[in-house]
DNA sequence: CTTGACCTTCCCATGATAGGAAGGCCTACC
DNA sequence: GGTAGGCCTTCCTATCATGGGAAGGTCAAG
């Protein structure tokens, strides 16, 4: 079948399909003579694959690993586990990023007038004169600016 | 100051200020005979403004929205605080999206043996012969793991 | 005058996705 | 046979924010 169809069938979009050929997470397609690429049923469910590890947000890195572990049929269940696992913690970290800014951000507008003053905690703190990402990067935080504080 | 100066003091790297300023998102910076860049302390404050945006989360166009409400004395708090619950919304789509991953990969993974044998649920799923999942958030298809073939 | 830290511009890469241009191929229909 | 138009090809561009590195100019201290 022709690579519209495979993407029909997968859910994987043609350019991403050839993405993944170039970049080399799926072999090189055979070709017709005319040079369309030419997809069997496999790869099809290959390229589910990827979809679905795309949808639980793996990198393609990673879903290089998966495959492979997915072909092998000696497999350790531990080895896919692990993966799995080791991803679960890379998106609890980015959860844990995102919702400190998004608790900050909801405490500093649960504070704010939201009227038609223009006091507001928020673009005061973004403005904040202090010395900020210190503690972001352990900076020197030797001189002060300015004696107020 | 030199860009390197107003790069510590800012926490912002001259990379990203010079790009900051490439993009229009601060003015061009005054220059010195020799051509070398020169700040102000006011634009290292504007700078921090910007970092700290960033470590909120919001994109380079939003804080280009921030920074006119900041230098707008005339601004309506309201105009902020919107602005700060447009990016919280987005914050928690984004978490919920990670959440429903993290969640169904946690899932399969409980059920997964993590030894040496091959059988694994994770790869099963990502492997499963039917149509795709076309989503995995109302995630709960029951398990049919066990009798495909 | 040399050294080394700093600055400049320019190019490239990331990760995954997508838009579009220019041109070839295929098929259905008249 | 001719043509419309849908599919395919490659190649280039862009995203978003960040950063690496090269080649070369500038500056201050020794």
């Amino acid at each position: 079948m022709n690579i519209g169809r495979a993407s029909k069938e997968s859910g994987v979009n043609a350019k991403m399909i050839r993405y993944y050929e170039e970049v080399g997470l799926i072999e090189k397609a055979a070709r017709s003579p005319s040079g369309y690429r030419s997809y069997r049923p496999c790869d099809v469910h290959t390229l589910r694959f990827i979809k679905r590890a795309r949808d639980f947000g793996f990198s393609m890195e990673k879903i290089a690993d998966l495959l492979a572990l997915w072909r092998d049929r000696e497999r350790a269940s531990g080895d896919v586990k692990r993966l799995a696992l080791e991803h679960v913690d890379a998106l609890d970290t980015k959860i844990a990023k995102l919702q400190t800014m998004a608790n900050a951000l909801r405490h500093l507008a649960a504070h704010c007038g939201g009227d038609e003053r223009p006091d507001c905690p928020i673009i005061e703190t973004l403005a904040a004169e202090e010395r900020p990402p210190d503690r972001l990067h352990k900076a020197d935080r030797r001189e002060r600016l300015g004696g107020r504080a």
